[in-house]
DNA sequence: AATTGTGTTTACAACGTTGAATACAACGAT
DNA sequence: ATCGTTGTATTCAACGTTGTAAACACAATT
């Protein structure tokens, strides 16, 4: 009952074959003889044998195994994203290791760097802190791929959404829908926070081509992209005596948080205040009023970041970045009047 | 730029010292004089040397890593709970690999079955459709980790909710509020569904104790515990005719499916119907209605269950099976009327 | 009968690491 | 001067696997 640690010695001595001749059976060799080949088996079955990865590893230079890198799993986006990832990965033979960032700084670092070294075959990374330095500073050359829009000229191949063009969609649904007065909730004042940046524009050019004036006290900046901080944005915006007519929230998080003040506080949505929201996460879907959102092809970014990162593996790194624009749609639901 | 794969061999060279005094100095070996230290030191940084954890592994017969394996990630609870899992196994120096297994028996089976074997050192495990016969004919010697009910006499520990007496406090909250007709949704028909089975126990329990008729109409049999059963189920309530004025629904996200419902065809909750649900997922507590709900201790199930599995990958698995009872709360929120 | 070919099996080395045993130097105590 | 003692560094073997090259058996060809 204690650990006999059956290996390949120990199934070629039952079997009376050589070592090796097991690893060619284990590992689907054609040239072996029936017989054989009907030999070993038994004795694996009968000693339940298991390959040890650590060794074969050791010996391949490889381990299957790739990490998924992202702020936090129980934001739902990224777990969406994850068994997504999950599953494409699945399929080529691949295991995944989630790391969780914390969206801090510090431990975006560790992870470009490589503090996983020779325990993952590659990367893909969602980094929300890390500057365009840190990433031009990362010496480890395990395959990466970054999840986001790009903004490095490092060698990393991306997959993207174009948020620029997804948010400005958005806000000029909100626009044609009559509203006037139209608010953002996620701006950041981190210079690393990307994302926010480019919706942000995003917005502002909407603004602009349905020739509303742009005013920053609507504009709401938050900590994080969670409920909470959206719930509290919202309750600035209407204590500001600027109470706005529709709010483009830049994830659904920030949404659902605003959709809790709102309705807490009486507002109809969307006869007073219409909103929309950034992932197309399913509590979106199955709130009330459910949530007008842009949806990023999620299973596409999964397959496709999956995809670059396999190429970089076989194929070394030396072939130039790749950037994949992913589509996104749309998704115009109650909380516009859909 | 290709791939020099640096080893002790490498820094040892530079330095000018043997492979063991690299590794010694890699492992924090106190022998070692501080000016051999200091130049060892200067060659791994100079070489950006990284242990091969696949060798180290190998040579030690451990790696480090353990498995959650869960039915989905999507599903807030286990986002929730691997996120406290991730944190509780970094705190002892350990890495999480996350299986999904799509709550499918076969491959619950080959994750019980070890189907990492050598990859993992230990397993936490949230099965939902595996039977005790699947576990009881488990052969791998791996260090396992149940969360969930105790159903199983194996050998494997057990980290539990008395999911009898939490289901029973919320049935008897909604009937401490003068609810008369308390329907519940989340039974299921597999043999397997041990929650299902638990839940609907302290469900009938609380109707006992309150003096209320048990009615099986008002009992909704669902396929999965997502929000799309919990919507239907609560269709099909409203629309038998026998429509209820209160549900206890065995999950959160059977509950948001079921509000939708409520609302989109306007009843009102909790004036009409008051609804509970159970786990805490942070979707109900910005829903509106806010969802009352049970609220298992996720981190203390977490934390739990990472030492358990520790205590057992030191210990060896000749101790006893041991069971740990986790703390849950009701938590009494709007949708009940709180 | 000797040669070539084809299919099957094997011996050996190596992947990068660390535990055990050992060598060596410096030092204080006998 | 000799003997331990202590601290520092080294050598060696082994973890379990697979690629390479070579050995072997046997059939088909010359």
């Amino acid at each position: 009952m204690d650990k006999p640690r059956v290996g390949l010695k120990d199934v070629a001595a039952l079997a009376g074959v050589s070592v090796k001749t097991v690893s060619n059976v284990v590992n689907g060799y054609v040239h072996v003889t029936p017989a054989t080949r009907s030999r070993v088996e038994a004795a694996i079955k009968e000693l339940n044998y298991r390959p040890n990865l650590s060794a074969r590893n050791l010996r391949q230079g490889r381990t299957g195994i790739i990490a998924l890198a992202v702020p936090e799993l129980d934001i739902p986006y990224f777990a969406e994203l994850a068994r997504f990832v999950v599953t494409a990965a699945e399929e080529r033979g691949l295991t995944v290791l989630i790391d969780q960032t914390g969206a801090s700084r510090e431990r975006e670092q560790l992870v470009a760097e490589g503090f996983r070294a020779h325990l993952i075959d590659g990367l893909i990374f969602s980094p929300l802190a890390l500057t365009p330095e840190d990433l031009a500073a990362r010496m480890d050359d395990t395959p990466m791929v970054l999840l986001g829009e790009r903004v490095y000229d490092g060698p990393a191949d991306h997959v993207v959404v174009d948020n620029v063009a997804a948010a400005k969609e958005a806000t000029l649904h909100l626009a044609a829908t009559g509203r006037r007065r139209i608010a953002a909730i996620g701006a950041q004042d981190d210079v690393a926070a990307e994302t926010s940046r480019l919706r942000l524009a995003g917005y502002f050019e909407a603004l602009a081509e349905a020739g509303l004036p742009a005013d920053d006290r609507l504009v709401q900046h938050v900590e994080d992209y969670h409920r909470a901080d959206g719930a509290r944005a919202m309750a600035r915006l209407l204590d500001s005596g600027q109470a706005p007519d529709a709010v483009f929230c830049f994830n659904d998080l920030l949404a659902l948080g605003a959709l809790r003040t709102l309705l807490e506080r009486g507002h109809a949505v969307p006869g007073e205040v219409a909103l929309a929201g950034f992932d197309d996460i399913e509590d979106g879907r199955y709130a009330t009023p459910t949530i007008t959102t842009v949806s990023p092809d999620k299973q596409a970014i999964a397959r496709q970041a999956v995809d670059l990162l396999a190429a970089r593996m076989t194929k070394g790194s030396q072939a130039e970045a790749r950037e994949i624009r992913v589509a996104y749609q749309l998704m115009i639901r109650e909380s516009t009047g859909g």
